[in-house]
Parts: C-alpha cells; structure tokens; sequence
DNA sequence: CGTCGGTCTGTTATCAGACCGACGGTGCAATAAT
C-alpha cells in the first residue's frame, strides 16, 4: 500500500499473522527500525514481547531469519510457539541428521521455511554459514545477545564470531536481543556484532514489586535461609554457587517440609527437565539451583529469589532475582552476604593465558606465510582444543596479529612478530580480568551500601532513580540518604577523564564519593575530595 | 580466594595445629558403548 509508514505495517503485520492487537512502544520502535533494515539493540524485561520484536519484521522484509539461541531448548519452544501461529521454522543440531539438515537448507533457500534457530556453535561450523549464504539470509536475531559478553570471553568462544558470521552471510541486518544490559555489556554487544550505526531501544529495568534486602552472615547462611523461606509466600528459588551446595540446601529445606528439588548442570538431561518441569507445573515449592536454572524459565507466579551466595556481578543477580514476581505481585529478593564467599567469584574470574602458549599460535600462524593455515591443521600443530583455539585466536586477532575467517586464520601482513603480539594479547586478557574485578567489586558494594539498594542497582543499569524507593531493607531501616542534588562538577552522567582509566561516565554520585564506569578501567569509585585536590578528574564536553 | 579433608609433626597425646593438594559454573558438539 503505497504511502503506507513502516510502523502502521509492522502494526498490520503483528495483528495478521500474531494476533497482536496492542504493540507497546518499545516493541513497535524496534520493529519498525528493523523493518526499515536498521540494526537494532533491544533490551527490554522478559514478558515484554521480545520475540515479537524480530518476527514482525522477519515477514515484512524479503529472504528468511536466522535466529541465534544459546540453548537448544529454547530453540526449540521458539520454534513450537511458531508453529503454533502457524509459521514455518526449524532448527538445527548437533543432533540434526544429515538428511533432515539438507531438506532444512533447501526449504529455507526455497522460501518454504522463514524462520532458522541454531547455536553460534553451529555456526562455526563453514558448511553452515555456506549453506546460509546461499540461501540469502536477510535477518539475523542474536537472542539473549548478553551471553555475547558473558559466554564469549571463555565459555562459549563462539559467540566472540557472531559478527564475522555475519559479515560472511553477505551482512544481514542485525537484531540483538536481551532482558539485561547494563551499559559496558551493550557497548560489547554492539562492538562485537559489528552492529552499524544501531537503534538502540532499552526500557526500563525497574521491578518496583519486588523488595530487595541483604542479610549479612557472620556463619553458615544455611539455618537463617531455611527459616527465611518457611515464613514465605511459595514458590521460590534458591541460588547457590556450587552444585555440592544445592543437594545440601535441598535437603535442609526438604528437612522442613517443603517440596523441593536441587538442579544444577551436571544432572542427566532427564532429572533437569524434570525438575524444571514440575517447577512450571506448580509441583514444587523451592527448587535450590546454581546458576544453571534461568534462562526459558518464565513463571509468573515466583514470590522470592533467595541467593545462598553472592553472584560474581550485579549483572547476574539482576538477572536471577528478576524471575520473581513476573505476575506484578510483591515478591523478595534476598542475597545472604558472607564476604568469604567473594573468594570463589574471584577465582572464577581468574585465569589469564600464558604468554608462551599465545606465542606459540601466533608463531604457528605467522609460519605458514600469507596463505595461513586452516583451524584443523592449527588445532593439530598446537595441540589446543577447539574452545581455547577460538578464546586465543580472538585475542590474537584483537592484537593485530591475525585474521580468523571462517575456514583459514591467516596473519596479519606488517603485524607485530609472535613475542610482541603474545605480550598484546595477554595485556588484552589481564584488562578483560581487571574489568570482571571491577564488576564484582560493584556486587560487593551493592551488599554492603547503606543508600538504597534499588537506587543502587538501577544506577548500575543506567537508570537514575530520583529518590529513594521505600521497597528495600535500606529503605525500611531509613539509612537510605536522599540522593545529592544534581549538578555541580561531576554530575550524574557526566563524561569524564582519568589519566590512568581513560575516558569514563559517573554512574552514581553520592555525598563524598563518585562512582565512575571506564572504558578500558572498569568500574571505580572515588573520593570527591580527592577528586577535587589532586584533580583526578577532567570534565569533558 | 577460601574451604575441606587428609596427613604430618612434636622435648611423645585419650591431641592440636600446621601443612598440602584438590576443588569450585554456565552448554554446545561429538563420540563411544549398547
């Protein structure tokens, strides 16, 4: 329909083929930029029709979607729900057969199929992004695109290739999609996945119904959280940082008379759907979990996120406390804080590649002239596994030493010799460590601010809230100060300048001390006075 | 970085404390044995 705008055809569009009658703001911006071929970061809390976001424009534009799940369940409830609006998709595997991934490649080539999920695993792999190319993939969906900066460091390296991926399917546009990004992860996003010039549509991370509190522990947290949990509205879920402790938690509460069940990542397949099923079904009162029960778990009915232990960042807690009270009713997020339990987030944050190992694949790379060397016979030379080949190659890369495509890793022509490039690269990943100790170090305050903890975790966020939120312990117990006027040197927001950190942003600004976000230094805080008498700071435009 | 469990040690224990090493989260993919 000529004349017609792209929003009122993504309205159209949304109502046809998803029922939906009513698109909430933020949905509908970001549709309409992705609609009009713009890349797009979207961060907006689960419930909010997020999958709406790429779908809608997924029909509208020509040549199918290419979806990128962290987790094969998901992809395949995504693929269900699909099904049900009665659109086609299909995912792929490992446990594809080779026929089955054939006749999927061609219904997507043909136009048959519009929808494609699959893993940033599977994406390494070149006859995929082969066969994806050739089927002129026009959209490309990174969901839950967090797990870029989370997972790609060294878990799940793959995700630290999404943006060369894209670039080899002849560069889709981009949709990047999350719940929670504080700014630094949107920033890594963006960076990462080569997005250009993007939309950016981030609503709001306040959950004002659920109470946040912490409880310090002098001992074993264990007794005050089971008593805790038994003059709780149910149900519930209980974080703890190891497995062994779930099954000791499980027992104290099952002890107590609740139904309750342990999960973490090294149960069967069998025993995780289970618990994770009953749970949905209302079956069980606690489940007592690491950090493994989350994603795909959308319960409106949670009444309290317990943490046993500290996470290692706000980002994680805000995540994992933000499946409470999904319904809107009031719910509590308590963090049961031991500063011993620091320990273990700081160990796993821990380890830096050694030099002689980076030296080593640079020197294996850099030996086999310009035409360079495929990851096989890399991985041959080397003796380094295909994760840790990835995580080293990506450092290389960023210190311009390498070029990883998808079949050959090439050197860089005129790029620093293997020493010096090693040398570059470990200085990249002691940064990286620096900057997750930084993050921990913001937890750690969370748990032990005597201001207002949502104030707090908001600011985190980048949201400012005004005053302080009359739903947290802090609040309660009124130790929460009113916020400091705004204005004044170093504002709320204010960009600034450090010789040591670089350029930075305040995030948080309190009576004698300001909280600054570097870009290369991390999370920091400071004392205003100090600030002022040794001019620690430059104000910049 | 901190905890846990085992072993060692010492003006000889029905013992206490020092010391040491192992261990700790998230999932994909791919593979081996039925």
């Amino acid at each position: 329909m000529a004349g017609e705008s792209t929003a009122e055809r993504c309205r159209r569009a949304a109502r046809r083929a998803l029922g939906l009658t009513e698109l909430r703001p933020g949905q509908l911006e970001a549709m309409t930029a992705l609609a009009d071929g713009r890349d797009t970061l979207a961060v907006m809390p689960t419930g909010s029709g997020k999958s709406a976001v790429y779908q809608v424009p997924a029909l509208l534009r020509p040549g199918p979607t290419l979806v990128v799940s962290p987790l094969i369940a998901l992809q395949r409830d995504q693929v269900e729900a699909l099904h049900r609006n009665g659109e086609a998709a299909a995912s792929v595997d490992a446990g594809t057969s080779a026929r089955a991934r054939g006749e999927t490649f061609e219904a997507l080539r043909t136009g048959e199929t519009e929808f494609l999920f699959c893993s940033p695993e599977q994406l390494a792999r070149p006859d995929v992004v082969d066969e994806l190319a050739a089927a002129g993939i026009s959209l490309m969906v990174v969901d839950e695109a967090h797990c870029v900066s989370s997972w790609g460091h060294d878990f799940r390296p793959d995700y630290l290739r999404l943006g060369a991926v894209a670039e080899a399917l002849g560069r889709p546009v981009i949709a990047a999609l999350t719940a929670t990004a504080a700014p630094p992860v949107r920033e890594e996003i963006v960076a990462r996945l080569h997005l250009r010039d993007p939309a950016q549509v981030v609503r709001g991370f306040d959950r004002p119904n659920i109470a946040l509190s912490v409880r310090r522990m002098l001992g074993d947290p264990a007794e005050a959280l089971v008593a805790s949990v038994r003059e709780q509205p149910l149900p519930g879920i209980v974080y703890t940082a190891t497995r062994r402790r779930t099954a000791e938690l499980a027992g104290l509460l099952a002890d107590a008379g609740l139904r309750t069940a342990a999960y973490h990542g090294g149960l069967r397949r069998a025993d995780r759907d289970a618990v994770h099923g009953a749970f949905m079904a209302g079956e069980l009162d606690v489940v007592v979990s690491t950090n493994a029960f989350g994603m795909g778990i959308d319960k409106p009915d949670v009444r309290f996120v317990h943490h046993a232990e500290i996470p290692g960042s706000l980002d994680s807690y805000y995540q994992e406390v933000g499946r409470a009270g999904r319904d809107g009713e009031p719910a509590e997020a308590t963090l049961f804080y031991r500063p011993e339990d620091l320990g273990l987030q700081r160990y796993f944050t821990g380890a830096v590649p050694d030099e002689e190992t980076l030296a080593r694949l640079a020197e294996a790379v850099m030996g086999c002239g310009d035409g360079g060397i495929d990851r096989r016979g890399l991985r041959e030379r080397t003796e380094l596994s295909p994760r840790r080949l990835t995580t080293l190659l990506d450092l290389l890369r960023r210190a311009g030493a390498v070029r990883p495509g998808p079949r050959r890793v090439t050197p860089v022509p005129g790029g620093p010799d293997p020493e010096q490039a090693a040398g570059a690269a470990r200085e990249l990943a002691e940064r990286h460590r620096e900057i997750e100790r930084t993050r921990l170090e913001m937890m750690r305050r969370y748990a032990e601010t005597g201001d207002c903890r949502r104030r707090f975790l908001l600011g985190y966020f980048g949201e400012d809230l005004g005053g302080p939120c009359g739903n947290c312990d802090t609040c309660l117990a009124g130790t929460a100060r009113t916020p400091v006027e705004a204005g004044g040197p170093f504002a709320m927001h204010a960009r600034v300048e450090h010789d040591t950190w670089g350029p930075g942003q305040v995030i948080r600004r309190d009576e004698d001390r300001l909280t600054v976000l570097f870009e290369t230094g991390g999370y920091r805080e400071l004392l205003l006075d100090a600030v002022l008498d040794q001019q620690l700071l430059r104000e910049r435009g």
